[in-house]
Formats: C-alpha cells, sequence, structure tokens
DNA sequence: ATATATTGCTCCATCGATTGCGCATACCTT
DNA sequence: AAGGTATGCGCAATCGATGGAGCAATATAT
C-alpha cells in the first residue's frame, strides 16, 4: 500500500484545522481497511461481488463507511461513468396546485425508477429558464422537461445540440415531444357546463366572457378555441369584447372586470386559478347584482367549490401526462409528436 | 499541442455514432482553437484576465464555445474545485402556499447570492428525507435546510460528520439553528380575533374548537399554547373534548366534525390549510347552523378569504424566513439557536 | 507432482476542469 | 547591448471514483 500521501494530507488537514474539513473518502476508507481504493470503490458501489472481493474485506469495508459517515463524492463518481442519473425539469412556479402536483409527482416517480431529480423554478422568466436548463445540462441531466415554458424551443435547441433529451410538458414546442392537457375538449366542456348553469340558475344562456390568460400562449388560445366552438354549436355567438385575455395575474383580471357591473345575468369563463382570484375579489364587491354571475375555471383548487358563483371546475391529468413524459424517457428515437391528455371535468 | 488522442477519440465516436453522443469539452475547443485546455478553461470560467490571456484568444474560444454548444461539465468542475455552490433544500409538499413560497424564494434568493439551489420534496416522509439529505451531501451541498422536517436531529447529526452546515425551517431541531414562525404569538392573535368576531357577529365569546395538527408537532403544540393563553385570559377555559388535533389531513378535519352540529354559536381555530379543506367541507353541510360558525386558520391561502364563515388567517413571514437563513449560510460558528420570526395577522 | 482453475485483490489509466509554476518572447530602460 | 519587466501561454499534477487488466496465492484436477 502506498497511498501514504493521500493519508497525510488528509492528517494534515485534521491537525490544522481541529476537525475534518476533508470529508471521507474510498483513499481514507481503504487506509483504514488495509486494502485498496478499487476494492473500496466496488465494495461500496455495489459491484463487490462481480469484482470477486471478498464478504469478509467487503464487510469491514461497509462497517467503517458507516463509522467514518462516508458519502460518495457524486462529482467524481459521475464523471467516471457515463450515466449520471439526473433528470432535469424546469417549472414556472409554485403557487398553485397544478404546478405543485406536476413537481411532486416528477420527483416521486422519477425516484422510483432510480433516478435524481433536480427541479428548479424558473418564475416565467424566459432567461431564467435558458440559464436554469444551461445548468442542469452542466449537471449532464440525462433528460430535461420543460415545463410551461416560455420559449420551450430555445430549450430544446440547446439540448438537441447538447445531445440531451427534452420533453415539453403543459406547453407544446417544435423540436421536443409535447405531453399538453387537451385544452381544446377541457374548454369545450368547462363552457357547456357553465352555460347549463347559467340556464338552469338563471335561465339565460350566454354568451360568457373569457378572463385572463395571453393570446399569444398556446394553452390560451386552444381554450378560447373550444370556448367558441361549443358556444357555436349552440347557435351563440361571442363579441370580441368578450374575449378578456389580458394577462395570467389576479390584478389583471380584476381589472379589465373593474367596470363589468351586471344587471342582468352574466357568465365567465375562467382561465387559471390564478385569474381566478381576480375575479373572486370582483364578484364578492358586486353586493346584489353577484347572484346574477355564473363563472367555471380551467385549472382546480380545493377550495374552488366553496366559491359562491363557482359551477366548476377542470382537472388537469398530471398523472397521466408525468406517465406518458417518463415512457419517453431514455427511448432514443424521440418524435416531437404532440400527445394530448384529457382533462377530467369537476361540476359543483 | 498533443491533444491528439482526446481528438481523436472524440472523433472516432463521432464517426461510429454517426452524431456526437459525447460533449464538448476544453479539449476540443482547444484542439479547435489551436490553444491549450487551461487556456480554453481559464477563458470560459472568467479567470483569463487574471492568467493573462490576450482579449484575441478569449473571444476565439468563447466563439467556439458557443458554436459547439460547450457547457462545463460541472462534474469534473466540481472535483476539482472546493466549493460546490449547492445549496440544498428538502421540503415536504407543495400543496400550500407556504411550502410553495418557501421554495420559490429559496432558490430565488439563492441565485441571487451565486448559490445553485437543488430543493427536493420528501412528502413527509422520514425515510424519504433521510435519503433525500444523504443524496444532497454526495452532491457536495454546502448547506442543507431541512424544512418541515420529522426528524431534522437526524439529518443534523449526520450533516455535522459529514461537515456540512445545517439549518432547520418552520420545525425546529437540537442539532443545528432552527429559525420557525412564532406560532405562539400568531396563535394567540388568530385566537384573539376570532373571539372579538365572535363577540361582535355572535354577541358570544367562546370558548373556542382547535381543529387539526399533531400535539406531538412542535409547532401545533406552540399553536395550541396561545390558543388557550388567549383564552385564559379573557377568562374562558376550555374543556380538552375541544382540543381536536387528530391529523394534519382535510379527511381527519371533515371526520373529527363530522358529528358535531352547533346548535348555536361556535367558533374553531384551524391549524393548517389542509384542516381548512376539511373545515369548509363540513361548514358547508351546515345547512342553517352554518351562520353560527366563525373560524380562522393558520396559514394563508388567497381563497381563504372567499370562504363564508372565514375571519382571518395567519400569514407566516417567509421573506424574513428565508432572509434569516441566508444570513446564516456560510457562518462557521453555527450555533443551535432558535430563531423566531413573527407572523402576520390577516383579519378579513 | 504438475497443470489448470478459481479466488481475492491491486495497479493504473481515465473522466474533464483547474491552477501553481515556469518558459518564451516582446518590450523598455539606461 | 545588457539587464529588467511585462505579456502570453503551456505543462503537469490534482480532485475522487471507476473498471479493465493482471498478478499471487490457493484449490482442484489429472
Amino acid at each position: 500500500m502506498n497511498f501514504e500521501n493521500t493519508k497525510e494530507r488528509h492528517e494534515a488537514k485534521k491537525g490544522t484545522m481541529g476537525k475534518d474539513t476533508k470529508r471521507t473518502t474510498i483513499y481514507d476508507l481503504a487506509a483504514l481497511a488495509g486494502a485498496s481504493p478499487s476494492a473500496v470503490s466496488s465494495v461500496l458501489n455495489g459491484t463487490w461481488k462481480k469484482r470477486r472481493i471478498s464478504q469478509k474485506l467487503a464487510q469491514r469495508v461497509m462497517r467503517l463507511a458507516e463509522e467514518q459517515g462516508y458519502a460518495v463524492n457524486v462529482q467524481a463518481s459521475l464523471l467516471r461513468r457515463e450515466r449520471s442519473n439526473i433528470v432535469g425539469m424546469i417549472v414556472p412556479k409554485y403557487d398553485n396546485r397544478y404546478f405543485g402536483e406536476i413537481a411532486e409527482q416528477f420527483e416521486a416517480k422519477a425516484r422510483e425508477r432510480g433516478f435524481f431529480p433536480v427541479v428548479t423554478c424558473t418564475q416565467r422568466d424566459p432567461e431564467l429558464e435558458f440559464e436554469a436548463a444551461k445548468e442542469l445540462i452542466s449537471y449532464r441531466a440525462e433528460c430535461l422537461i420543460s415545463t410551461g415554458a416560455t420559449d420551450p424551443d430555445r430549450i430544446s435547441a440547446f439540448c438537441n445540440a447538447s445531445g440531451v433529451q427534452s420533453i415539453n410538458l403543459d406547453l407544446p414546442g417544435k423540436e421536443a415531444p409535447s405531453i399538453i392537457s387537451d385544452n381544446y375538449s377541457g374548454a369545450r366542456d368547462l363552457t357547456d357546463l357553465i352555460i347549463d348553469r347559467c340556464e338552469s340558475d338563471l335561465g339565460w344562456s350566454g354568451p360568457l366572457r373569457f378572463i385572463g390568460g395571453r393570446l399569444s400562449d398556446h394553452n390560451t388560445m386552444a381554450r378560447l378555441k373550444g370556448f367558441l366552438a361549443a358556444q357555436r354549436e349552440r347557435g351563440i355567438s361571442v363579441p370580441d369584447t368578450h374575449i378578456m385575455a389580458t394577462g395570467y395575474s389576479a390584478e389583471k383580471a380584476a381589472q379589465i372586470l373593474a367596470n363589468f357591473e351586471p344587471d342582468g345575468p352574466a357568465g365567465l369563463f375562467v382561465n387559471s386559478t390564478i385569474s381566478l382570484e381576480g375575479v373572486v375579489r370582483w364578484h364578492r364587491e358586486l353586493g346584489g347584482c353577484a347572484k346574477w354571475v355564473r363563472y367555471g375555471c380551467f385549472d382546480w383548487d380545493p377550495f374552488g367549490s366553496f366559491l359562491p358563483g363557482n359551477v366548476g371546475m377542470v382537472e388537469q391529468d398530471v398523472t397521466t401526462m408525468l406517465n406518458k413524459a417518463f415512457e419517453l424517457i431514455g427511448e432514443p428515437i424521440s418524435s416531437k409528436e404532440l400527445i394530448l391528455v384529457p382533462c377530467k371535468l369537476k361540476p359543483f
């Protein structure tokens, strides 16, 4: 054994600092066990039977590792290995149940499959999205899932250049497979529900108003189409002024509705739970007219069913979306197809 | 230059696979730029001025890096460096605004300070919490923040053994500094508010009921103390049967209330937004008696103020908590003190 | 007793980036 | 012209783990 140098370095550190500043390495354990670093390595990474290390040595090393609080240096290990087992995900926000559930389930499913999940929250900032994606690639992520990304194609392009698989979730792109909700059908169903309720509760049937989101956004557009189609089918024509897609924030929704004081029945299609916050704020201020209003919301929240006037919500099927995503991970021939996942309508 | 071997290996890979399977390295760029790997490295990590590399070469290398889609191999880089810049956080769930905001703000503040944040969600599972903590340490995280951890001391002990700083957030531990809300004071304030409202709305003043949480849980206990103190001060004595802390889930809250049908004024202190879901479910089913109920909730939700009977919520001050956490990060002499952060009462 | 197989372990190159040290060359100074 | 300084860059060791190749020692076969 001539790992004296390494050993001495470690002990010197210990001496000068009064405490271990260096973490235990396989070289330390090798010295303690009177074995070679490669033996120690193979014991600790589980290949020791293949490498014909005796059970006796294996147990000695494992006990030492425990005693010394050894934790493998993943940086060193990954540098040497070909696979990183890291799967990355970027997510815009954690401020609603939808993205929260996506992150939670992504982590759980990744771990089930032996991956190391890294999720990072990019605040809907295109630059941050791209920077975070690059960082994840620097960590040799094997796959990157862009959730609700502003510019997914830019990220996919970078992934392609680095030979990293990428998948779009929630919002589609052209440079990678995309798994998104069937926004069109979900919106049709929700629109139908709202109109039905307006008819039964108020004896009135549209046209409805479309609140929140941005028309440049793929999902808003698909939902708007469903919203319009459902009404067209019933012979309802929707005036342009009823399309109030001026942004996602609660404030924007409250603002655009500020001057709208219904003097008769009214129905709203709310495009997100964030916009819904603005809508219910407005609704509360209406006073007597509030009883003329019915609305439904695309996206689900546990308190939604308690909001007066809310007739139902659309819950996106996160489990199915993520299962489909994990089916794609590791697949070499990754088409750029668009996978639509049906939503679940929750009437109240 | 004799990096021919490296170069040839890369080109061979390219040849056999038809496509780059290997990612671009500084050796590839060095060959392309006609420079040494060390020059390329220093250009790309920003130390090139210190190392007196000419601007001409620097620009050539940077252009090549861009063209080739180069991304540094963090594993290699971190292996060589002493600091990883990684700060880890474990979080129980993303199913409420509190933890969502903690994760978001942690990431934002970490990035501001030049750290690489890694947040992982451990589903309130003690084993998973510990495994995730060990994984983060394997990645050489410089600091680990345990948020709402079931067994923070076990994690801190492992961190201490590995020489990694650890900080507890939301729930306190004995082996590391803990930053938590002032649950006692927050609960007192909320209790006062609920009683005041019961008096003004219903002409009645307690005793209130305490719903949700677990008495083995530090925060529940602290809040219960505040809840009792506020009432003791008003001369209200709370019977044991009014302490209904049988768990956190919405179902548990709904169950324990199932047989309670108020025939007169009643007031509830709800211990979390999750429990609140169960409470409002119960409340809705009450029919006529619902008007006799007032409640308030520890923790905030944007839809809370729209729930009938809800008189206010306590919002925990995530920004301050995280600022205090980041003040501790990197501090060598980390006491094990308990830092209390006041909450904000939001009356409706 | 010799040949062969098996067991148990070690040696060493390698992954990609970093960095102290040092060698040329160019430029000044007097 | 000789000595000094500044500029520009390359060499090689290093971080810790991994795994193919290979060497002894022991067990088994003939």
